[in-house]
DNA sequence: GCCAACGTTGGC
DNA sequence: GCCAACGTTGGC
């Protein structure tokens, strides 16, 4: 079963057009420990998506991807230089995992955040909640299905 | 740039 | 184990 998922980035550090261009890319630096759990212990090969651009103008959904392999040990929290690095991940016991993920499609539209929250079928949904932080979070197959909806044009109901 | 909300750290 | 201080996230 296809599980769905939002994972947030900085377009300034990397974006959409990047990953577009990459086609696969490895998300690392995610130093969390929710977040660390959901991609070293639930994602699946297969699972989907959503891109999700914070701290822009304006933030919001700018795309899909792909989860393209399980998750396994950051490197970059080995790696006394990188901004990352985490002396306390052993490589024979890692703290922190990452995932790669590849491309799937740049929506022709970023949905932005305030079209989320004006939905009352996204109403529950974790991304929403106040004081959100979790870079990397589940989303639901309903709330998958009902942006896919918005994507290929809002409809009022 | 501001600042609320949150996670983490560290003194006790 | 409590909790204040601190750093970070992320919308605005």
């Amino acid at each position: 079963m296809t599980q769905y998922w939002l994972m947030k980035s900085e377009p300034e550090a990397y974006s959409i057009d990047d990953l577009a261009r990459d086609k696969k890319t490895y998300w690392d630096g995610v130093r969390n420990y929710q977040a660390r759990n959901f991609m070293r212990d639930q994602m699946q090969p297969g699972d989907l998506v959503f891109f999700y651009h914070s701290n822009a103008e304006p933030a919001g959904i700018a795309g899909i991807a792909k989860v393209a392999g399980k998750g396994y040990p950051d490197p970059s929290a080995f790696d006394p230089k990188d901004v990352h690095y985490d002396p306390d991940s052993k490589k024979d016991k890692p703290t922190w995992y990452g995932v790669d993920l590849q491309y799937v499609k740049k929506f022709k539209a970023l949905i932005p955040l305030e079209t989320l929250k004006k939905d009352p079928k996204l109403a529950g949904m974790a991304l929403l909640r106040r004081g959100q932080r979790l870079s990397v979070q589940p989303v639901s197959s309903k709330e998958w299905e009902r942006i896919c909806a918005l994507e290929s044009g809002p409809k009022e109901e």
